[in-house]
DNA sequence: ATTGCGTTTGATAACGCTGTCATTCCAAGC
DNA sequence: GCTTGGAATGACAGCGTTATCAAACGCAAT
C-alpha cells in the first residue's frame, strides 16, 4: 500500500526481526519459523516492500535476468510467439527478460559481439538463443568461455552443455509429405529453408523419407532453394511452376515461403489447390491469412520456448544437473491449400523410363 | 582481453589513479585531463573492464534500463518493428531493454498491475507504452504516481507529461480515401479499428473527411466495426459484400483486417480488385503477402519507435525540459489490391434521392 | 537441572560503484 | 614570491542486499 521506498531495514524493524531474517523470507529460504515468516510477510505487504534488484544483484552476484538473443526474424509471428513463451516462464520464476536483437537488421553488431555484450555488459544469468544463432560457433564459444548457462531453440545439433528444444521437424515433414502422397500427388516439389537453420535439413530429410517410403523417386528438378522468407519462396515457386512438367504440389519448408508460393501461383493464374497444392510448415499467423489458408504442420513455438526457458532456469537454480533436450511434435493442420491433384491418379504417374 | 572479472579498483590501480577518476572517465564526466582519461581508458581496455551494472544502479539509484509494455499484438510485424525501433535507440544510448507483455495473452496480469510490476520490481528508469496501453488511465496513473518518465506510441491524446509519437492517421486515411475516390469509387466501405486505439478514430475521421470533401454522402450501412485483427476484418467484409448493393471498395483501418477482407472476397468468389478493391493501413509485413498485395499507407513504425525512445532518453538525461510530441507521415503505398471499379463511373453514382 | 545438537536468528562484513566534499594542482595576477 | 580561483583528483561514506559465521534458542535425552 505504501510507497515503494521501503527497504529491507524498514521491514525488519516493523516485523521485529533482523534484516537477515527478512532476506530469508523474501528468498524462500528454509529455517524460518512459520510465525516469523508470516510476520515478515505482513510487514512487507504493509510497507509495499519490493527488494531492490540492484542491491540483490550486487550482493549475490546474480542479476535474475535472462537475455534473449535473436537475429532478424523471418516469420514475424514465429519470433513473437517465442518471445511470449520465454517471457511466460521468466515472469513466473521472477526473472526479467532482456531483449537483444543482433545481426544485419538488429543494429549492426555481429552475433558474437552481441553475445559478448550481453554477458559482459548486462551480465544476464543465462542466455536463450534462437535459430540460427544457436548454431553459431563463435556465439557458443563466447558463452562457454564465460560459463554462461545457455538454452537453444531449434538448434541443428545438441551438445552436453546447453538445454535445447526443437520441433520434430523430420517426422512432421514426413507427415506432410505422406499426406500429399495419400491424396495422389506424385510430383511434389520442395522448397528448402535457410541452410543455417538446423530445421531446414531435418524438414528436407522428412520430405525425402516420405517419397522414398512411397517408392517415389526424388526428382532433383523439383527441389528448390529458399531462405525461409516470403520472397525466396515466391521466386522458387515461380521457377517450379514454370517447369515443362510442373509439380502438382509444392511443399515449402516454412509458412512464409509457402505464402510466397501461393502468391506465385496466383501470379501465374494457377488456382490453389485445384491447379497446384501448397503446404507449409510452422502454422505461423500467416498460415491462416493466405487464400486459401495454408495446410501446414503446427510448431508449438510458445510451448517450446516456455519449456526450454523453464529448463534453463532450473539449471540456474541447480535443480537439474544435465541439460535437457526436448522435442515437440508438430501435428498436421489441414487447410484448403491442399487437395487431391486435378488430374486424377493415373495421369500423375511418372512417365519417364 | 583479460577476463571480465576486473573491477574499478583494478583499473584504478593499473592507471595509477583513484577509483573516482575511473568512474569519471567511464561516465564521460568533465574535468579529467586528457592524458589521465587516456591512461584510464587504456587500463580499462587492457583489463577488459566493464562496469558492474548492479553496483552502478545501487549507487546511482538508476538502472539504465527501459521497460517496453505491450498488449497482445494484433499485427505481429507491427509490434516486432516497434521493438526493433525502441531497441535501436536503447542500445546506442547504453540502455537495456526489458520486455513486458501484459493483458490477456501476455500472462494474465492486468495492464496496470504489469506497469506497477515494471516500476517497483524491475525499477526501470522509463517506460514505453504502445497502443492501446498508452491510453489506459490506470496504467498512466501508476506511472505518474511513481514519477516514472513515460513515452507513448500512437496515443489517442497527448498530455504535458509524456513524450509521444503518432502517425498522421487522419491525413493518411484521407489520402487513401481520396485515392479510391479518384479512381471512381463511390461506394467505399470502411472497417473501423479497435476503439481502444486512438488511431481508430483518427483513421475513420480521415475517411469521412475524404468523402465529405468529395461531396459523397456517408452511407452508414457501409461502416463496419472491427478490432484490428484478421478475423474481425474478414467477418466485417463478408457482411459488407453480402449487402444488396455492395461496396466497390473496402478500406480497412489496418492491414490485418484488410487481409481478412481479401480472404472474404475470395471466399465469395469476388476477384480483388476487379470486383472489389481493398485498401489497408500500416504497410505491415502482411500487406506484401496477400494476393493481390495490399494497397495501404505506410506507417514508419521503426522510425517512430526509435524517435520516441530517443526523446524519452533525452528526457531522462535532462536534455529536454518539455515532452516532445512527434507526428510521422504515412505515405500511400500503391499495390494491386486497388483499381478503378469494374462498372465505370456512371453506374457508380448514387441512385437514391 | 544439565548436556547435546539441530533449528532459528542476528551482527557484521562484503558486493562494486557513485556522490559529496575536501584537497591538490596549476596558471594567471599582483 | 605569494595569492587566488577554477580545474583536477582523491578519501570516504553510503547504496540495499546477501553471505558468513557466531549466538541464542528449543527440545530430547541424560
Amino acid at each position: 500500500m505504501a510507497s515503494g521506498k521501503a527497504t529491507i531495514t524498514d521491514v525488519a524493524a516493523r516485523a521485529g526481526v533482523s534484516i537477515k531474517t527478512v532476506s530469508r523470507v523474501m528468498n524462500r529460504e528454509p529455517n524460518v519459523r512459520a510465525g516469523t515468516r508470516q510476520r515478515v510477510r505482513d510487514a512487507a505487504t504493509a510497507l509495499g516492500y519490493e527488494p531492490n534488484p540492484a542491491a540483490r544483484g550486487l550482493a549475490s552476484r546474480r542479476t535474475f535476468s535472462l537475455g534473449l538473443l535473436y537475429e532478424n526474424p523471418h516469420e514475424f509471428g514465429y519470433t513473437q510467439r517465442a518471445f511470449e513463451g520465454v517471457f511466460a516462464n521468466c515472469a513466473s520464476a521472477g526473472y526479467t527478460l532482456l531483449l537483444l536483437p543482433c545481426g544485419a537488421d538488429g543494429g549492426g553488431a555481429s552475433a558474437a559481439d552481441s553475445a559478448l555484450h550481453l554477458v559482459t555488459h548486462t551480465r544476464v544469468d543465462g542466455v536463450i538463443l534462437t535459430a540460427p544463432l544457436c548454431d553459431d560457433d563463435r556465439v557458443l564459444a563466447v558463452l562457454r568461455e564465460r560459463d554462461t548457462p545457455t538454452a537453444r531453440i531449434a538448434p541443428g545439433k545438441t551438445d552436453g552443455l546447453s538445454c535445447t528444444v526443437r520441433a520434430g521437424d523430420r517426422d512432421a515433414a514426413r507427415a506432410v509429405t505422406d499426406h500429399l502422397l495419400a491424396l495422389g500427388h506424385r510430383r511434389i516439389a520442395f522448397v528448402k529453408g535457410d541452410p543455417r537453420h538446423g530445421a531446414s535439413a531435418a524438414r528436407f530429410a522428412g520430405y525425402r523419407e516420405g517419397l522414398q517410403a512411397n517408392g517415389t523417386a526424388l526428382d532433383a528438378t523439383l527441389i528448390a532453394e529458399g531462405l525461409f522468407d516470403f520472397d525466396s519462396g515466391r521466386r522458387a515457386a515461380l521457377a517450379l511452376l514454370n517447369l515443362p512438367r510442373r509439380p502438382t504440389a509444392i511443399f515449402a519448408a516454412n509458412d512464409d515461403m509457402a505464402a510466397g508460393a501461393i502468391a506465385a501461383a496466383h501470379a501465374l493464374g494457377l488456382t490453389v489447390p485445384t491447379a497446384v497444392s501448397v503446404a507449409g510448415f510452422d502454422d505461423s499467423p500467416i498460415a491462416a491469412r493466405t487464400w486459401p489458408p495454408l495446410c501446414t504442420a503446427r510448431q508449438p513455438v510458445f510451448e517450446m520456448a516456455a519449456a526450454v526457458t523453464g529448463d534453463l532456469i532450473a539449471q540456474l537454480r541447480g535443480e537439474i544437473d544435465a541439460p535437457r533436450h526436448r522435442v515437440f511434435d508438430c501435428p498436421l493442420v489441414l487447410r484448403d491449400s491442399v487437395s487431391a491433384p486435378a488430374t486424377s491418379l493415373p495421369a500423375c504417374q511418372p512417365q519417364g523410363a
